[in-house]
DNA sequence: ACCGTTTCTTCCTACTATGAAGAAAATGCT
DNA sequence: AGCATTTTCTTCATAGTAGGAAGAAACGGT
């Protein structure tokens, strides 16, 4: 009747006490990157005689570094002895998987990049994956703390599956067998989460905790942040909202393609845009549109269907899980103001609660950031108390 | 550039680790009923030591009996003192206003109603719930943990704002007034989120994490647990799947009915049970209508066309959070094993992932446990290490 | 030059986390 | 019946520490 998984240690351990403080001093330098001793105190609550020492450790390790009296507030008193925030004590490797290429990235907490390569998948993949990562930190392998791992299509504890549109096969979880050569923790997901992750923590999501990506290109997938946390679902399908069955009888589903996306997604409307100004297909068939609706009245129609279509999809996201916010990524992101506009008041006219409307920021860099966040999460995560 | 909100206090201190082994201890003990201090020992991660004084503290509070030697499965050594845990230390009160009645029952935290009452809403609302509230408590007061108010429509941060079909106004923050009166923390919300929450702790959903729990009555409603929270949303709109726009160009919405819900709701589809077969209007109008598609062509199309809407519903929900478990609640409940796997085969068609469809089981008592898991999560609730 | 103020460091101690030792309570074996 | 072994629970002892207090440092103002 009493069932035991992973025998739990104390949750008040001396081992556990040093990480919390270590956690919350590094947590808060990370954010405000400059600050005294004085505001550590007051932004953690431990006392001044704790953080002299927590601090002299952390300087030591390049986590901090002194810099000197700073500008102060105060008129009178000793001036505060500034801290700067490292943020390349902390790196981080971004993979993206886009068979048939593969790209890695090397970046600090900030998000800088120090260190990529591309090249094109061959051979294992864990292997590639573990000597790109290896090969572009160098000697600043210790200061690796995660590995995040962006793959098109859902991915379920860690094993990728069938991506629609790029044909990736199942493979044996790979975040596990990277985790195990490399040594520091790694998460893999679906792009498109890690796109909205990185538009919540650096990007046009870093006001609020709930937000929706939508990403329209060769499908339409949409990444959840609830409660400053992204949702991947009990099977890892939150958000494939390509198969929302919005268009009422259609029948045009194929295996792995869904309803809504057979007709919305950026491939659809390329179709669309060369039936309705023949010629070379769009690199960009959403700004193609956008130019054709200014002086094409059928171009017109039809970018109107599009964004009732697309708003639709955005309404039933609201009724749904209610994210306060949309973000508009890919193909969508094309849109230009006035297309913008209107598809805000679309949505706003049958949404049951307030649902702005807005474009991605990030564009190529959403990923990176979304890695970044998930990688140093997963780094210095503690157990969690019942 | 540093902002301040509550100065925070030390998160290794004293009075923190105490909080922290008392709740690790009544949690342990409250999902495991009766155990052993080695027991404890194995799942809190706390040494013998430490057990000892914090036992025989709980057990002078009244929180944990002495039960005696146990029959363990050990065939020497000394037999294991068992511990009960006593649900009646722990006391909630479940409030439900449904105008022009509320009603008040005090329950354990096993969910034992111990003393309820219903009466006609008169007077102050804030006046009416303090004084069910301590009339029902008695003198159990000092175990009173938190008190649960479930309210038709949706709450935002404690406010009751208009629930379409039982005109509710909105008022003052009830739950801050309540709280402030009674002195245990306060928590209001839609009475379709607590059934979700009650499902997931109790009932249909207790092998899950993620849940979604559809309620058709006047209106439809959602209650979405997800990772083993009620997912309320941004504006306190997640769940109003009665605005999903799943039948085309319908125009038929008006002031806070969604056009959904206005086609599909146990309201709507009364009044069709009443065209295919006039007389009085069910009281059970799903019950009826599978009654009548036994016998009526007519009606057993019509059933085919509610459970079509009805999946479709529940497919759009499943490509937006992916619940894995959807409950059915309310006149949705009604349908009998057959229409219910029809409704299951038309979900497994065309949702991305695999959605289980289950009736719920705890029917009025799911508010009830909604509350009691409500209540007990602010009561004892530590603030989160960042 | 001195005072007042604020910040940071060092010192000190009451408290505590927990390992070790001891006591209790059983079963099994002879 | 008595003893050995085992397991559980309690008590004891101590190394470590959370954090208050005291002291030192570093300014600006007079």
């Amino acid at each position: 009747m009493i069932v035991m998984e992973k025998t739990p240690t104390s949750p008040v351990s001396r081992e556990r006490s040093r990480e919390i403080k270590r956690l919350s001093v590094i947590s808060a330098a990370r954010e405000a990157r400059v600050l005294s001793r004085a505001d550590l105190a007051e932004l953690t609550g431990l006392p001044p005689a704790t953080l002299t020492a927590l601090v002299r450790d952390l300087v030591a390790e390049g986590y901090l570094i002194e810099r000197g009296p700073g500008s102060g507030t105060n008129t009178t008193g000793r001036p505060r002895a500034m801290l700067e925030f490292n943020p390349r004590a902390e790196l981080v490797a971004a993979v993206s998987l886009e068979p048939p290429r593969i790209t890695c990235e090397i970046a600090d907490s900030n998000g800088a990049v120090i260190a990529h390569r591309t090249a094109r998948l061959a051979g294992d993949m864990v292997e590639t994956v573990c000597q790109f990562v290896l090969e572009l930190v160098d000697d600043a392998r210790p200061s690796l703390r995660g590995v995040a791992i962006a793959v098109p299509g859902v991915s379920v504890d860690g094993a990728v599956r069938l991506a629609p549109s790029v044909g990736l096969v199942e493979a044996r979880p790979i975040g596990q067998s990277v985790q195990h050569e490399l040594g520091v923790p790694v998460i893999v997901d679906n792009d498109v989460n890690l796109m909205a992750a990185g538009e919540r923590v650096a990007g046009a999501g870093k006001d609020v905790d709930d937000l929706l990506l939508l990403h329209v290109a060769d499908g339409i997938g949409a990444g959840l942040v609830l409660d400053g946390k992204v949702r991947r679902g009990a099977s890892g399908a939150a958000g494939e909202v390509g198969f929302l069955p919005l268009d009422g009888f259609t029948d045009r589903a194929y295996s792995g393609v869904g309803p809504f996306e057979a007709m919305w997604s950026a491939n659809a409307i390329a179709e669309r845009v060369v039936a309705l100004h023949p010629g070379r297909r769009p690199e960009s068939p959403v700004s193609e549109l956008v130019r054709l609706a200014e002086s094409s009245v059928a171009a017109r129609a039809y970018l109107d269907e599009v964004l009732g279509a697309w708003a639709r999809l955005i309404i039933s996201c609201a009724c749904v899980v209610d994210p306060g916010r949309v973000l508009l990524s890919g193909a969508a992101a094309q849109l230009d103001d006035a297309a913008l506009a209107r598809m805000q008041d679309l949505v706003s006219a049958k949404a049951p609660a307030a649902t702005e409307v807005r474009r991605a920021v990030l564009g190529d860099q959403a990923v990176l950031h979304g890695a970044i966040s998930y990688a140093l999460s997963a780094a210095v995560r503690l157990p969690s108390i019942p």
